[in-house]
RNA sequence: GGGGCAGUAGUUUAGCUCGGUCGAUGAUCGUGGACUGUCACUCCAUGGACCCGGGUUCAAAUCCCGGCUGCCUCGCCA
């Protein structure tokens, strides 16, 4: 047993290798008496073997093959028009590598479909089929190409600590944990962190990290640990500064995903729609119009709920092609406190939502700089002066505007791959009843 | 946190309204067998299940109560 000349199943494809050694677990055996076919996977794809009594060794042919089994291949790559792809392995040798000592617990192939608890329960063999392990091609796909096109920009990539001493920030709940006889928080954003690094003098950073949110949501597309694509940036004008680089790398992202992971995205049936240059930027006023002219009534300052952000979705679609549409200025009432009020209008600020398919994907927006209104604004949304008082100090030695986004990675890969239910989008989800596996 | 629905073999699904005909349906899967071009291989035989606890009743998968688990949905958010 030897893996050195081991090449992936997808260049017996790609190139014309002649003869080669492939591992991989069995997928299926069908055995029809003189002639066996075994389907073969591995990382990259799929091949038949094909088994004729009367050309290959009787050892070879009388193995007891069963799916799951790891099997050492080596044969010779045969055209043929009746196999799958038009090519298949007729094997010299074959070494069962490991033999499966059980059947699967869930089905992983697509004749039924197990429920998405059990498949959670055996994530590792989920993966296994190909319509699930393709999802978490595409997802590392994206972290790369965020990365890559931040990197490029010239941003700073950091680290924020995830145990944090107090909890205030945006209202979200947090988890609390015990930290040596102290109470310490699981942190729900990297903001403080992040604009931190600003005052600091790096301008441009980011962060791809963990987020916890302690919410009993039982919904589609909530997680209480999710991973969040955090920027921020120094010396904006305003809040477009910030959708302009948000669009941008979600623009790279998608186009670098299209390209590189074509694969993936046709085993999955996924199309990426080409979007507008300029995605459709809405201030909450314009929405409030839209949605009364669609039957949707809203109070002034009321924030969008998931009805409202379905029928923009479709609006915008309709209107200008687009998957996204920012839904700007929104109100001062559903915002965190260091979120930058409007000059001209205190009832609204200068921050944003991006919708994508009709579902919010990023929060951002310009933050407030100035200690003494940010001050203000915390009083305003009562928080005691003591709670905020070690975040505002950040400001009071010099802080330069600024503003950023958040965006869930398994949200815009939902959205992108078009699944029902955000979990399908996080390898191991943590919901309010599970943390296993 | 609120509302709704559900839990039947390893997986999936019928039966539940109207209790007995259930010694529980079908598929997939397992086991044994047949088959030389399958591609959800097919065919024959065979194996395996009523979430847990309590109650009503001559009789409970079916009705009632409690628990646990899951799904959908609303709020909140990314």
């Amino acid at each position: 047993m030897d893996f050195k000349d081991r090449t992936q199943i997808a260049n017996i494809f790609t190139s014309d290798p002649g003869t080669v050694t492939i591992a991989g677990w069995v997928q299926q055996v069908r055995n029809l008496g003189g002639l066996k076919f075994i389907q073969l996977q591995d990382r990259s794809g799929l091949v038949q073997i094909v088994l004729p009594k009367k050309k290959v060794s009787p050892e070879i042919f009388t193995i007891d093959y069963q799916e799951g089994d790891i099997l050492l291949v080596q044969g010779k790559v045969v055209s043929n028009n009746s196999a799958p792809k038009g090519k298949e392995i007729l094997p010299s040798t074959i070494n069962v590598v490991n033999k499966r000592q059980q059947e699967y617990p869930i089905a992983i192939d697509d004749k039924i479909n197990t429920n998405i608890d059990k498949r959670l329960d055996y994530r590792y063999l989920d993966l296994r089929n190909r319509s699930v392990s393709q999802i978490f091609e595409v997802e590392s796909a994206v972290a790369y190409a965020f990365q890559e096109f931040f990197y490029k920009k010239n941003f700073l990539q950091f680290f924020s600590s995830k145990i944090v001493g107090s909890a205030t920030e945006s209202g979200a709940n947090v988890f609390e944990i015990g930290y040596f006889g102290r109470k310490a928080y699981l942190a729900q954003s990297p903001q403080f962190y992040k604009q931190m690094m600003l005052i600091s003098g790096f301008e441009k950073v980011f962060e791809i990290g963990p987020v916890f949110r302690a919410e009993k949501h039982h919904t589609s597309r909530h997680l209480c640990e999710y991973t969040s694509i955090d920027f921020e940036i120094a010396y904006i004008n305003d809040q477009r500064d910030v959708m302009k680089v948000l669009q941008e790398a979600i623009m790279y992202t998608l186009d670098k995903v299209r390209k590189e992971k074509a694969d993936s995205l046709e085993e999955l049936g996924v199309v990426i729609d080409m979007q507008p240059k300029q995605w459709p930027i809405l201030s909450h006023q314009e929405i409030h119009e839209i949605l009364e002219n669609e039957g949707k009534e809203l109070g002034e300052y009321e924030d969008l709920d998931a009805e409202a952000e379905k029928i923009l979705g479709e609006y915008v679609k309709e209107k200008y092609k687009s998957d996204f549409v920012f839904a700007d200025e929104y109100p001062w009432e559903v915002r965190p406190f260091y979120t930058m009020k409007k000059e001209d209008n205190n009832n609204l600020t200068k921050s944003f939502d991006l919708l994508y398919k009709g579902q919010e994907l990023t929060t951002g927006g310009q933050r407030e700089h100035r200690a003494d209104i940010l001050e203000k604004q915390a009083e305003e949304k009562g928080f005691k002066k003591e709670e905020v008082a070690s975040y505002i100090q950040f400001f009071r030695n010099g802080a330069p505007p600024h503003g950023g986004s958040g965006t869930g990675i398994e949200r815009f890969v939902q959205k992108l791959l078009n699944l029902p239910n955000i979990r399908e989008a996080r390898l191991l989800p943590r919901d309010p009843t599970r943390v296993h596996p």
